[in-house]
DNA sequence: TTGAAAGCGCTAACAG
DNA sequence: CTGTTAGCGCTTTCAA
C-alpha cells in the first residue's frame, strides 16, 4: 500500500511536493507535477483519506440519518441531499436508525467520530444525542421532524394544515364518519396530522361521536396500520373514510380493505400521506398528501452546506407545502 | 474539543493511560480508570475516530454500494447487512451508485481513502475500480450480480431459473405469445431473467415468431418500461403475456395497461420480479417472483465479515433460489 | 501497572 | 518553486 513517501521517494521529489502536485494546489513546476502523477500512478498510489481528514481537521462526507429506509418518502429525500451534496464534491453516507432512538445514537456517534462536515437528520424523537453534535460544533439540520431540543436548521413540511386538507376534502365528498390513523404519540408529524384531522373535524362537526372513538395510532408499519383498521371497521357503525398518515401504513389498511371487500371511493373513503409509485395502481387510485420529499432534501443539504461555510449564519426553518391529489379513492361516485 | 491529552492532564496521568482505560484495555488501576472516565465525562470528551483509525489501520465501518435506493429489493439487503453488522460492532454507510458506473467508482474511491473495512456491492456492470479494491486489500462481497472481472465471495440468485419458471407458469395458465421487459444489456441479471424466459419459450414452441419481436429491454425504471410496453402493445397481434424484470418497472407497465383498460390476467397475464409491498395491492393481485433480498444482505455481510477476519480463507458463491408467488394476475379465470 | 516516545500518512507553515 | 519540519489525535511497543 504505497504512501506519499513511496511517491516522493519515486519522483525524487520531497513528500510536500507531491501533497501539492496531487491536490493542484499552489505552483508546482508541470515537469515535476507530470513526474510525480507518473510515479502515484506505477505505485498504484491512493491518497490515506484518513490522515488528510485528521490534519485538515475536516471531511468532505455528509451523514443522513433517516427512520426508515424501506419509506419511499424517506428515500426521496436521500437522493434530493445526495443530487445536491454531489455537486458540491461532498460524499453522503446513509444510515437507517430504524425509528429507534438507539441506533440514532448510535450512528450520532459514529458521525461524530468519523468527523463528518455535518449531519441531516430525521429525529426519531427527542433526541438528546444531537445536542452533542452541536456543542461539538457539527452543523446538523433537522427534515421531516422538528428538533424538540433546541432551535437550529430545518426543513419541514405543514402537514397539519395538510391534513386539515384531506379531511375537508373528504368532508366535501360526503363523508361523515372519518377516521384517522395515525403514527405514535410524541413522533411529531404523526401529531401534526391527528391535530389538522381534529382541526377540520371540529369546525364541520362531521363526526357526531368524540374524536377519540375514531382516532387510531400504531407505528409506521403496514402490520400495525392493518391491526387498528380491522379494529375501526368492527366499531357500530364502522367509520365511512380514513386518513392515513403515511404510505407505508396505507398498505397495511388497503389490505384489509380488500380482504373485507369494500371498494375504495364508493364503500369507503381513503386519503393516504404519500405519493408513493403504487398510488395509482390501485383501483380506483388513491389519493393522496404529496409531501415535496426530493426538495426537502435539496433544501436540507443546501442549509448544511451553507452553514459548513459559515457556522454564524442565523438558524432558517424552512416549511414547504403539501399537495393534495384527489384521485378515485375519495370519491364516492368512483 | 478536548483531546486525549486534555482528558490526561486532568486526570493527572499519560495519554497512554487515558487510551488503555478508554479502551477498557489490559490491567489498569480502578481508581486511575475512574479518575480517567470522571475527567473524560467532565470534558465531554468524544475520541477521534480519525486518529484512531489511522493509528489502528482499520476502521468498524462497512460500505454498501448498491444501484438504486429507491428499489425495494435494494433496501431490504440493505437492512440485512445492516442487521447482521450492527450485531458485529459495525456500522454501515450506504452509498447510492444509481446504476451509474461513474458514481460507482467514485464511492468506491470514498471508501478506499476512508480505509472502510469491506464493502458490500452490487456492482452496475463491467467495473473495473473494484480491482482497485482487492489490490489494496479490502475484501468486497458482490450481491445481486457478478463481479465479471474476477472470482470473489458473491451471493447471487438463481434468477435465470426462476425466470424460466415464471415463463413457464405464463405458458401453463395459457398464454401464448409472451413478451419479456428487461433491463438493460450488460446488467447480468437483466441478461439472465432474458435468457431464463427463452430457455422456456425456446422449449416449449410458445411463440411462433422470432425471439427478439416480443423482447423489450429498458433501464430498470418505471417510465422506459411504461415505453416498452406501449411499443409492445402495438404490435400485430400484441402479446398476451408479459414477464417483467423488476417491480419499479412493473409500476410502469401496469400504469399503461390500466391506461388500456387492459384487465390483468384476464386480457393480458403478467409475472414481475420482486415481491413489492404493493403487489397485492393491484386488482387482481400481481403474480411476482420473490427474491430473498432481505436473506442476500444477511449472507452477504456474514461472507464479509469472515473474510475481513481471514482475508486468506477461500471465496465462496452463494446461489438463493426465488420463489414463484402466483396470483391473480397470471391467470385468465381471475 | 504506568509513562515516555515513536509514528500511522498527510498537509501547512516557514525557510531557502 | 521546492524542501524541511512540525504536528493532527491516537495507540502501542519498550522500559521502568
Amino acid at each position: 500500500m504505497a504512501t506519499i513517501s513511496d511517491v516522493a521517494e519515486r519522483a525524487g521529489v520531497s513528500t510536500a511536493t507531491v501533497s501539492r502536485a496531487l491536490n493542484g494546489k499552489s505552483t508546482v513546476d508541470p515537469a515535476l507535477a507530470a513526474r510525480v502523477q507518473a510515479a502515484a500512478a506505477e505505485l498504484g498510489y491512493h491518497p490515506n483519506g484518513l490522515a488528510r481528514n485528521l490534519r485538515r481537521q475536516e471531511t468532505a462526507v455528509l451523514a443522513l440519518i433517516i427512520s426508515d429506509v424501506e419509506n419511499p418518502f424517506f428515500t426521496a429525500i436521500a437522493r434530493g441531499v445526495e443530487d445536491v451534496a454531489q455537486t458540491a464534491g461532498y460524499s453522503v453516507v446513509l444510515c437507517n436508525s430504524d425509528e429507534s432512538a438507539e441506533k440514532e445514537r448510535r450512528y450520532i456517534d459514529v458521525a461524530l467520530q468519523e468527523r463528518v462536515a455535518g449531519v441531516v437528520l430525521s429525529p426519531t424523537g427527542a433526541s438528546t444525542s444531537v445536542q452533542v453534535l452541536s456543542q461539538r460544533g457539527t452543523p446538523v439540520v433537522a427534515v421531516d421532524r422538528p428538533l424538540t431540543t433546541e432551535v437550529g436548521d430545518q426543513v419541514l413540511v405543514d402537514t397539519r394544515l395538510a391534513a386539515r386538507q384531506a379531511t375537508e376534502h373528504l368532508i366535501a365528498a360526503g363523508y361523515r364518519r372519518i377516521a384517522c390513523l395515525t403514527g405514535p404519540a410524541g413522533v411529531r408529524t404523526a401529531d401534526d396530522r391527528l391535530a389538522g384531522y381534529q382541526d377540520a373535524v371540529r369546525e364541520s362537526g362531521a363526526s357526531g361521536a368524540s374524536d377519540d372513538e375514531l382516532v387510531r395510532r400504531s407505528e409506521y408499519r403496514a402490520t400495525g396500520a392493518a391491526e387498528a383498521t380491522a379494529d375501526l371497521l368492527a366499531l357500530t357503525p364502522p367509520p365511512d373514510a380514513l386518513l392515513v398518515a403515511n404510505s407505508t401504513m396505507a398498505v397495511g389498511v388497503l389490505e384489509v380493505l380488500a380482504a373485507r371487500g369494500l371498494r375504495l371511493g364508493r364503500d369507503i373513503g381513503v386519503v393516504a400521506f404519500d405519493d408513493a409509485p403504487w398510488a395509482t395502481l390501485v383501483d380506483p387510485p388513491l389519493t393522496v398528501v404529496a409531501q415535496p420529499a426530493y426538495d426537502i432534501g435539496t433544501r436540507a443539504a443546501q442549509l448544511l452546506l451553507a452553514r459548513i461555510g459559515d457556522n454564524t449564519r442565523e438558524t432558517t426553518s424552512a416549511t414547504l407545502a403539501a399537495r393534495l391529489i384527489p384521485r378515485g379513492s375519495s370519491s364516492r361516485t368512483a
